[in-house]
RNA sequence: CGUGGGGUGGAGCAAUUGGUAGCUCGUCGGGCUCAUAACCCGAAGGUUGCAGGUUCAAGUCCUGUCCCCACCA
């Protein structure tokens, strides 16, 4: 395990298309905060770096749809998120764009230094372009009849219906998702990275990491290096993004794949970050300096852009190396998702709760801390606002913000606001808790990326704090014992203290009220000398007999009344009732097959070539006809139930299709001798199938 | 079809390499009154999806089976 001296923390670069929902929070976002608090404040270096992912063709749509550009796009997503992410207490040290000139400068060099070295491979191929929209189609633009199932929606990748994998060339009738017109196909010559020459030098990086890499990220890259890495294209024809550094006609109109451009944002705002510091050349310390260990937050849909095909576009930077090689991930903690209230968080049926809705409504920190305690690190997990509520009425509310204003109530009414008492060590070590150990744990929680450890280690203090406080009944001690009393009251005071240390990471806005309750004026953050960890302040009193502490007391957490998260269920409600409706009608589309029958129960049915001779209504009936149909030399009666479609006269004449075989059936008083073929329509309405052809009457169908 | 992840007291979750099945909430009973009707103590409640097997010992390993969920921007 080598020492790290540094580390660079980067977050998956949320699309600029729309704004990030508490799933991207939870899985992402938040934890890296947590992590990259808590190593601050333990005096380490370390950096977060994020940003957003402002290229590819959903927001060239995007523009299109709202007749905007796609900068436009882009700079209202950026500024959202942004200021989301802000309101959430998530604290890059840097949040980037893609759009960038840095960037597009770091994304062309790596193109023209893998292309130098003759790592790129070029391929021509026949892809679907939309004439009308003048766009060529990735796979998930092309929809069509899937000729496995029949399904007629199926995507250009995957069939949702029956989960065959496909490519936009197997379907049939294909169509532009974008315009409905039917494809052509054209060629076009694209860039491509040949992963599979790294394969070796992949399956050996991941081997090293089979250990301390969670398994679910060390199997989603096994699975894919089992299967063989297959080249990638990292170009495409779109007049969005990072245009191919290439004088030559055949780079006109392509700009780099996203997956190729958005990984190296990371780079490129990590040296806008040290520019911005002043130090243009530090971004190199902690890119390329073995030293810094480097970190990607990420949900496990993003892996193996992580654990694979960046990694390999490193490997072929450090290849033969001209410039300084560029470490690679040290760890990738890829998160699993977290649904909202039992079903997954989805964009398209905006079935979500965005990041900068929900902070209107409800502090940070409550979400900071219901989300740390769900985090779905090795599973799925669930937001459900029934829990949200719980916990923060019931554990934040109840268990830390009412110990921390009975503690300061308590010594402001009857000690003056001040610290009545010295704490001793021995006091400090004989409350229950175990200090050293708590320490450890939180290293281990936040180093192993366990944050829900990590959370619930600071509510113990507070829950071991309550019980304490209760125990030792200062209210009682005092009218006997004022100076016992004053010890007691002392170290609960310590113990609030040292809840705003343990629980910063998670609630930095809250920990830094409790601070100034206390009776500090600067910021937690200031305290922060590099080297030196704030957490050992856990293992000592801090409070010192008469410190005073700020005159008034604040109630640290607003409960939540039923009423407050009342309209959220109703919302929900009607989001699933709308979704529940389109799928519905997504049902009633959809072509389901009878069994399967043998060819022998196909020809147990008699079809015959009838022609109609002669019709007439039946009375009291108003949807049946009766029919006299010739089936060659023999007539049979039949009762078909089309009279609101067809009228006497104009059957008279008609070829049908004819069962000839059906048992005889009574209706209405008359014998139907077997049935005619009709197809239903839109509105139901009927129509009759009629065979064409010469000497045809009579004859068998099959 | 295939691959991956799951099924633990009413709910949500934990259980390092197999070794007394824990936690939070809820329920019930009690205590306290400093505090946001809060806090503290106690109790009830699980044959760990099902069926086999390995073992001195299985939630944990093996086999079979049933059910749930996810699956490439």
């Amino acid at each position: 395990m080598p020492q790290f001296s540094r580390t660079l923390v980067t977050t998956a670069l949320p699309y600029a298309n729309g704004p990030v929902h508490l799933g991207h929070l939870a899985g992402v976002y938040l934890p890296a905060d947590l992590y990259v608090r808590y190593k601050r404040l333990k005096g380490e270096d370390v950096i977060h770096i994020g940003g957003s992912d402002e290229h590819g063709v959903p927001i060239t749509i995007t523009a299109e749809k709202e007749g905007i550009s796609p900068q436009d796009v882009v700079d209202r997503y950026h500024r959202m998120n942004l200021d989301a992410f802000t309101k959430c207490g998530i604290s890059f040290d840097y949040y980037g764009r893609t759009t960038s000139a840095v960037h597009h400068q770091t994304a062309k060099d790596f193109f023209f230094e893998i292309e130098r070295k003759e790592i790129f491979q070029q391929k021509t191929e026949k892809l679907f372009f939309d004439a009308q929209t003048n766009r060529f189609l990735s796979d998930r633009y092309v929809t069509g009849i899937c000729p496995i199932c029949n399904n007629p929606e199926a995507n250009g990748d995957q069939c949702e219906q029956c989960g065959t994998h496909l490519s936009p060339l197997e379907l049939l009738n294909p169509k532009s998702k974008l315009s409905d017109a039917t494809p052509e196909l054209r060629e076009t010559m694209h860039w491509y990275f040949p992963l599979g020459r790294f394969q070796q030098q992949l399956e050996n990086y991941v081997n090293l990491h089979e250990d301390d890499w969670r398994s679910n990220v060390v199997n989603y890259t096994r699975t894919w290096l089992k299967q063989g890495l297959n080249d990638r294209a990292i170009t495409r024809d779109l007049n969005w993004g990072i245009t191919v550094p290439l004088d030559s006609d055949e780079a006109v109109g392509k700009v780099l794949y996203v997956w190729f451009d958005a990984v190296l944002g990371y780079i490129s705002f990590t040296k806008e970050w040290a520019t911005q510091q002043g130090e243009a050349d530090r971004w190199k310390s902690y890119w390329q300096d073995p030293a810094c260990r480097l970190v990607h937050f990420i949900g496990k849909d993003n892996v193996v852009f992580h654990t694979l095909m960046f990694p390999a576009i490193l490997m072929a930077w450090n290849e033969a190396p001209q410039a300084d090689c560029y470490n690679l991930a040290d760890n990738v903690p890829a998160s699993e998702f977290m649904n909202f209230e039992g079903r997954k968080f989805s964009k398209s049926r905006n079935y979500a709760v965005y990041l900068g809705e929900f902070l209107e409504k409800f502090p940070a920190d409550t979400l900071r801390y219901s989300i740390a305690m769900n985090y779905p690190e090795n599973k799925d997990t669930d937001f459900s606002w029934q829990d949200f509520q719980n916990r923060t009425n019931g554990e934040l509310a109840d268990t830390l913000g009412n110990f921390i204003k009975r503690s300061v109530d308590f010594t402001n009414t009857r000690f003056d606001g001040m610290v009545p008492a010295d704490v001793t060590t021995d006091e400090w070590n004989n409350l229950g808790i175990d200090w050293q150990e708590t320490l450890e744990q939180l290293d281990r929680a936040y180093e192993g990326f366990h944050f829900r450890d990590a959370a619930s280690l600071g509510m113990d203090i507070a829950r071991a704090a309550n019980r304490f406080l209760t125990v030792s009944e200062p209210w009682k001690l005092i009218k006997v014992d004022r100076e016992a009393a004053g010890r007691t009251i002392a170290l609960s005071l310590n113990l609030c203290h040292a809840l705003s240390i343990a629980l910063y990471p998670v609630l930095p806005e809250t920990c830094q009220r409790i601070h100034a309750m206390l009776g500090f004026d600067g910021r937690i953050e200031d305290l922060i000398v590099r080297g030196k960890s704030l957490f050992t302040e856990l293992l000592t009193p801090v409070l010192l007999q008469g410190h005073k502490l700020r005159e008034n007391s604040e109630i640290l957490f607003t409960k939540i009344e039923d009423s407050a998260i009342a309209p959220e269920f109703a919302k929900i409600n009607a989001l699933l009732a709308e979704a529940e409706k389109r799928e519905a009608a997504m049902v009633e589309n959809r072509i389901e097959f009878k069994p399967v029958i043998s060819f022998d129960d196909f020809q147990k049915i008699d079809l015959r070539v009838a022609t109609v001779i002669a019709a007439e209504p039946v009375k009291k009936a108003s949807k049946l006809l009766k029919l006299q149909l010739q089936i060659g030399s023999v007539t049979k009666q039949v009762l078909a139930g089309i009279a609101q479609h067809y009228s006497a006269e104009e059957m008279v004449g008609k070829n049908v299709v004819m069962v000839a075989n059906l048992a005889e059936r009574t209706m209405r008083n008359e014998v139907s001798q077997g049935m005619i073929l009709a197809v239903e329509g839109a509105d139901g309405k009927l129509f009759i199938i009629e065979p064409a052809g010469d000497e045809i009457n009579g004859k068998q169908i099959q």
